[in-house]
DNA sequence: TGAAATGTTGGGGCG
DNA sequence: ACGCCCCAACATTTC
């Protein structure tokens, strides 16, 4: 029989099935903590932090069945996790582990701390299928190429079972000073976000499914098209850690369909994967969002252009594709994959503005930002990284659009400018200046301009090299 | 996880 | 019937 309490510090593992930390910590027979800690936020809330606090708030709401809650409190947890073991007495601290520069930075001091103290901290896995450091080539160093990094992370075989929930908690009864009860103000931006989110780990088991059910079969021919609700949109649960690779990968590995989905279940997972490769870029990246994987491009000449940038954040490019993707974001805070893309490719190659302020601006407004993903896209999109698109590939916005939303369907549903435009020039609508609505820009760069001015642009800065 | 420019081929209109 | 031109349609190369 254990007296003393202990702590889980839940930062972005807000579940109760497959918690590791959280399952240990419950076999100790110990009375637990919940507790999660906020950083200060100076600047304010970004899309990630709303998803987070509303997750949060849900969590918190489930927990009152079985009696416990989140002691939520704010400010720098190095220094506040000591403070609340001291005030009650906690005999070890359980946590899921994180991998970010910062957080993974913070952790390791706090183990130090309590080592040196005799405070038990121990740590776990379950944000990824591997943890970032050991997926290595037999050379022993870090894969750079995704398909290699893959293959590998595969060989080294597939994620076992989720744990279960715990079927029961003690919780610490004693009472706590400095865990805060006030609800946080929203910033206005963040009510258009509500009605395209539903928070909760049964809402996200739903999610994914009805992903396996009824998408996964054409998940690899369907997923391009930004109209139709072909992809997973487990993204957001995965950032908070309302649900885990490893019970997708579960539930992926269990679906019907036999062989036939083979491919398209693979296709899928691979998707995953990349969220695991990226998170071991980082790990041997800290700065993978703020300099370039192959530093000759640092040297781009990219363009400052307030007015262009802006445009591109608010939708008003006058490229209907771009502008429907950039308006999804804003409104919804999430974009179609697809469109990501295209968008990206325009800010990067099109408005040749530097990928760290398309990086921002994502980081800021999107609900599923996830600091490696993020930052390896954008690099894979400005051909900056090891394995990224060459800088030489440039997407056409109007091809793209005619290809992926033939009927138009996802432009109407984001730019209402265009809501009566034609098929036909719903693309492009400058080209019939008759049936153009007056309130919908102009294309603000010329696209057979921008694509040599790009190509320009790259020719510079890889000297004589004529490889490609 | 492109697109544009350039090259090639083959069918059909036409004198 | 034949050569010639035009230009889709497809393939290759270049960025």
């Amino acid at each position: 029989m254990n007296d003393k309490p202990a702590i889980v510090w839940l930062r972005e593992d807000f579940r109760l099935a497959d918690n590791a930390a959280l399952t240990a910590a419950t076999q100790t027979g110990a009375p637990l903590l919940l507790v999660h800690i906020r950083p200060e936020r100076p600047s304010g809330m970004t899309a990630v932090d709303w998803f987070r606090e509303k997750t949060l708030a849900h969590f918190n709401a489930g927990l009152q069945s079985l009696s416990g809650k989140v002691h939520v409190f704010t400010g720098d947890s190095a220094r506040l996790l000591p403070e609340i073991v001291a005030r009650i007495g906690a005999a070890a601290v359980f946590w899921n582990r994180r991998y970010d520069p910062i957080g993974r930075e913070i952790d390791a001091g706090l183990k130090r701390e309590f080592a040196a103290c005799g405070t038990e901290a121990h740590s776990f896995a379950g944000a990824l299928f591997h943890e970032p450091w050991t997926v290595k080539n037999r050379a022993g160093q870090p894969f750079k190429i995704f398909s290699a990094y893959w293959r590998a992370a595969c060989e080294a075989g597939s994620p076992g079972p989720p744990l279960p929930a715990p079927r029961e908690f003690k919780f610490f009864a004693g009472s706590i000073t400095g865990a805060q009860e006030q609800q946080l103000s929203w910033p206005a931006w963040t009510s258009s976000l509500d009605a395209y989110h539903e928070f909760g780990e049964a809402a996200a088991q739903d999610r994914l499914a009805r992903f396996v059910a009824d998408d996964l079969g054409h998940y690899e021919d369907e997923r391009d098209f930004p109209d139709r609700d072909a992809t997973s949109g487990l993204s957001p649960y995965l950032r908070v850690g309302q649900i885990t690779p490893r019970q997708v990968w579960n539930a992926v590995s269990d679906a019907p369909g036999g062989l036939a989905h083979a491919a398209a279940r693979a296709k899928f997972l691979a998707e995953l994967g990349w969220r695991d490769f990226a998170w071991s870029v980082l790990w041997e990246h800290p700065g993978l969002a703020d300099h370039a994987l192959r530093e000759e491009f640092e040297d781009l000449p990219w363009r400052s252009d307030p007015s262009g940038l802006e445009a591109w954040k608010r939708g008003r490019t006058g490229y209907p594709l771009v502008d429907a993707g950039m308006r999804e974001l804003w409104r919804s805070g999430v974009m179609h994959n697809r469109v990501r893309m295209v968008a990206a490719s325009f800010l990067v190659k099109h408005l040749l503005i530097d990928w760290r302020l398309g990086e921002q601006w994502f980081a800021e407004t999107l609900v599923d930002y996830d600091p490696a993903s993020n930052a390896l896209n954008w690099q894979w999109c400005a051909g900056t990284g090891a394995d990224s698109a060459p800088f030489f590939r440039i997407m056409n916005p109007v091809l793209q659009s005619r290809k992926f939303d033939p009927s138009g369907a996802y432009i109407r549903r984001w730019v209402p400018e265009l809501k009566s435009a034609s098929d036909k020039h719903i693309h492009a609508p400058w080209e019939s200046p008759d049936a153009r609505p007056a309130n919908y820009p102009l294309p603000i760069v010329d696209h057979a301009a921008a694509r040599r001015r790009a190509l320009a642009a790259w020719d510079g800065v890889r000297g004589g090299d004529r490889q490609s």
